[in-house]
DNA sequence: CGCGTTCTTGACTGCTTTCAAAGATGGTGG
DNA sequence: CCACCATCTTTGAAAGCAGTCAAGAACGCG
């Protein structure tokens, strides 16, 4: 099962940058030695099946890489089996960027299809690849923020909202990507692990996921979401967690 | 209200970085030149009362700071009036670092008791002040940590796991600045605020802290924590959000 | 000593989980 | 092309954890 199916039909290495040069670019704009710097260390991808390990919590961070294709999932999980999923990784996120030394991967990161990686080319402002230096620190915000919105989901949203909210957010990821649309697009993931990122059992999930159908604000079908009525499930969710202080 | 009134007692402003200078150094080894350049930011350190924000959701980050003295706290508000605490900030902790330009903060930040700020020497690697820029990075690599645990704690965790788990933390944390044990320390919080940390309400949280009480696990009175049963509190809540790969 | 904030308590509601089992779905091999 | 299997989704009933509302007690501050 590939996620970008169109994708993989395309034989030249260089196509699979696409999605996560569109992202990168979205986060700063890059010239045409990052480009060549990016299409570099496409040559040197590699291949991650769903469900292996991309990367060991505890374990040393050799190499930073690119997510190109496909999701992968940051999740840390309790001894008594309890799993919490911490954020997802979509095309064009970066896997184990980290500033200081003696780097040990916090949590472990697990594929959630097959995946495609390549090594972040290495960037710092004032050498070249300045554009890509910046576009990692700030996909380091993207991905604090992601956290912080995080936490506000999981600790005042009910479990409609958490799912409203999160379907929303991950509909703006993934655009950013280009790879689909905000309003259709697809959404890997069993209702079991929508569950485990958002602190609810996969049942309830399950539950919510009909009564919003019911209530046309979306519809999950085969691994595809629809957003039905996007206004509603803005002013359900979006309840601003993000957009309040941007609003006003 | 002060939170170290030993501290305040003291009349030279270099007395006032001894708690920060602990914490940082505990992140890297600091050399003279490091300690000479925090006490000379000291001399600039200002004061913040009760209740005033440091920091404001959106505002741009003119100069990151370092907490000298004091708690504080850094929180998202809904605009129905919900309120979610990310993380308290405590003396040592970095306010406003951040590595990409256009710097905005994410949130904001609020004094939780009288606070001291002293801006954050300048510090890059290979220069002057390396310890320094040593103990920011390692700094925020925690900052994260806190909040990957806050999203298992909210995710994952009952109510009761989530205070002894959230209490666990934060006496490790100040241990760690030398203000106090990590047994029997200070905290200046409204069972309120304790709410808005672990996504509970004020009521919940009385009933679960009588229940630890009753337990014989700790107890909180006048601002005041203190740990009966350390063992099985970590049995209970450390549940190894953090633990488990380390003990393993 | 008086007042506002914080802490406690009780009764009741309801969201979410739990347990269990019956459908659906999709991929695989015969 | 179909039977089969594993995984995922759906459903129901019952229990429980946590929230809500409201009011009284305690605490700390000026």
């Amino acid at each position: 099962m590939t996620v970008h199916p169109a994708a993989s039909t395309r034989p030249a290495a260089s196509t699979k940058i696409a999605f996560a040069l569109q992202r990168l670019t979205a986060l700063a704009p890059l010239d045409d030695e990052d480009r060549a710097l990016l299409r570099g260390a496409a040559e040197a991808s590699h291949k991650v099946p769903a469900r292996r390990e991309i990367l060991a919590q505890g374990a040393p961070i050799r190499q930073a890489s690119i997510l190109l294709e496909g999701w992968a999932y940051r999740a840390r999980m309790l001894p008594d089996g309890r799993r919490q999923i911490l954020h997802f990784l979509l095309p064009g996120d970066l896997v184990g960027m980290c500033a200081h030394r003696n780097p040990t991967a916090l949590t472990t990161i697990t594929a959630l299809t097959d995946v495609i990686l390549c090594p972040a080319p290495q960037a710092r402002a004032g050498q070249a690849g300045e554009g890509l230096a910046e576009a990692y620190a700030t996909s380091r915000a993207r991905e604090e923020e992601l956290l912080l919105r995080q936490i506000t989901r999981l600790g005042r949203l009910s479990a409609y909202e958490r799912i409203i909210d999160w379907i929303l957010e991950t509909g703006e990821r993934i655009a950013l990507a280009g790879s689909s649309g905000e309003t259709v697009f697809p959404l890997p993931v069993t209702q079991e692990t929508i569950a485990d990122m958002l602190g609810l059992t996969s049942v309830h999930v399950n539950r919510m996921l009909q009564s919003m159908r019911r209530d046309g604000l979306l519809r999950i079908q085969s691994g595809m979401v629809t957003i039905l009525d996007r206004d509603r499930c803005v002013r359900l969710a979006d309840y601003s967690i993000a957009g309040a202080a941007a609003r006003r």
